[in-house]
DNA sequence: GGGCGCAATTTGTGATCACATGGGCGCATG
DNA sequence: CATGCGCCCATGTGATCACAAATTGCGCCC
C-alpha cells in the first residue's frame, strides 16, 4: 500500500527477475533447501536461461543463495553458528543507522513508521508471517533511509536477505501473537531525541526475535 | 568443438577471472574511473563474453564495481561520505571480529601477524603501495580467520573490496613512510589477553588512515 | 575554425547450441 | 530381496550469434 513512487523503468528481464527472487527470498517466501534450475526459472519468467543465470549468480553474490559444488543452487539452511553471526551483525549495524537518522526523524517520519507498525499488527493478527516480516523489514528499513548511509544500508539489507528463509522458518515456529513491542520503544526514543535508548531498542528488538532459535 | 583437450585439473573460467579481478581491485592494482568491457576482458583471459560477463556481475553484486545506466562496468570512484560509511563499518565490524578471535590467538598466530607485519614495513620501506595494503588486509584477515565468523569476514571483505582503489590512492597520496604503529597495539592486547584495548587498538588502526581523506 | 549531425563501430543483452557432468532410476545379478 | 552397476536425462558451463543502444569519430555546414 504505501509503495514508493513506482517509476515506469523499463527493467532489464535479469534485473526483474532478480529483484522478483529477492524479494520473495528476503520476505520468506521461499523454503530452505529448495532448489533452483537455470531453465525452470528461464520457463517460468518466460526468458532464456542467460537472464536467470545472472540473477542466480547475484543472489549468490550476496549471500541470498547457495551455490552447491556441483552448480545447483538453492537456498541455504543456515546453521544456529551463522545465524547467530547474521543477528550480532544487525545488532552491530542497526542502531548506528538508527542514531545516524535520529537528527533527520521529523514527525512526518515518526507518523509513517507508526502506520507501518501498525500494518504489522495487522499481519500479526492474521498470522500472516510473510506480512508480518515485510512490514517489519520496512519498518526498519524506512527509518534507515534517513540516515542517509547507503552503503551500510546496504550491507544491512544482504543481512536480511541471508536471514529471510529461516525468518520465516522462525516467526512461524514461534506463533507469535504479539506485535514487536520494542518497535513502540523505538518510536518513544525517536520522539525524544533520546539517542542512547534509541540505540538499545533497536539492539533488542533485533535480537530478541533471533534468540531464540540459537537457544 | 574447443580448441585443445580440457586439462584434467581446472577451476571455472568466471571463477578464475573473479577472484583474478577481485584481488586486483582489493589490493588497489586498479585505478577508478577505469572501465572494464566484456569482450576486452574475455579476450585478455582467452575466454568468452560469457564467463566475462558472470565474473563482472558478481563483483558489480558484491559493491566492487559500478554499473552506469548503459550498462558499462567501471571502478567507483567513492565519494567522500561513501569512504566515511565503509570506514564507519570497518570500525564497527573489526573490533568485534577481534574480539571473537582473541580467545583462540595463541602464540603461533601472533608470531604469524608479526612476520606480516614485517612484510608490511618492508613494503613502507620500499613504497609499493599494492603491497602494503596486501600485507595490510593480510594481517587483518589472518587475525580475522581465527574469530570463526565467516559471515562478518565475508561482510568485512565487501566493505575492503569497496575502499580497494581509493586505498591506493590514498596510500599513494599520503606518502606513508612508516609502517602502522597500530598493529603492534594489537600484537600487545593479543599478548596481553586484553578485550577492550584489543578492540580500542583495532578501532584507531582502522579509522586512522582514512579520517584523513574524509577531513 | 568551430560546432553539430550522421554513420560506423563498439558494447551490453538475450537466445540458442554444443558439451561435460552429475544424479536418479531401473535392471540385472548374487 | 538387496545391492551394485550402468544408462539416460536433467543441469550447469561456455561459445557464438543476432540485435539494439550508445558512444565515438569524422565530415559537413555555418
Amino acid at each position: 500500500m504505501t509503495t514508493i513512487t513506482t517509476r515506469p523503468i523499463e527493467t532489464a528481464a535479469h534485473d526483474r527477475l532478480y529483484r522478483t527472487l529477492r524479494l520473495q527470498i528476503m520476505h520468506g517466501e521461499i523454503m530452505p533447501g529448495q532448489p533452483m534450475t537455470l531453465r525452470g526459472l528461464g520457463k517460468q519468467f518466460g526468458v532464456s536461461m542467460t537472464p536467470a543465470r545472472e540473477a542466480l549468480r547475484r543472489l549468490v553474490a550476496e549471500g541470498a543463495l547457495m551455490l552447491s559444488s556441483s552448480g545447483r543452487v538453492t537456498t541455504p539452511e543456515l546453521s544456529n553458528e551463522r545465524i547467530e553471526e547474521l543477528a550480532a551483525l544487525r545488532a552491530l549495524i542497526e542502531p548506528e543507522l538508527a542514531a545516524r537518522a535520529l537528527p533527520r526523524a521529523h514527525l512526518a517520519l515518526i507518523d509513517r513508521l507508526s502506520a507501518i507498525n501498525t500494518a504489522n499488527a495487522e499481519a500479526v493478527a492474521k498470522q500472516d508471517a510473510v506480512a508480518y516480516i515485510r512490514t517489519n523489514l520496512e519498518f526498519h528499513r524506512t527509518l534507515y533511509l534517513r540516515a542517509q548511509a547507503p552503503a551500510m544500508l546496504a550491507v544491512i539489507e544482504t543481512v536480511w536477505l541471508q536471514l529471510g528463509p529461516t525468518m520465516r522458518a522462525l516467526y512461524t515456529k514461534l506463533r507469535r501473537n504479539e506485535p514487536p513491542r520494542h518497535h513502540r520503544m523505538i518510536l518513544a526514543a525517536l520522539r525524544a531525541g533520546d539517542e542512547p535508548s534509541l540505540r538499545l531498542a533497536v539492539r533488542t528488538d533485533v535480537t530478541q526475535g533471533l534468540r531464540h532459535l540459537a537457544g
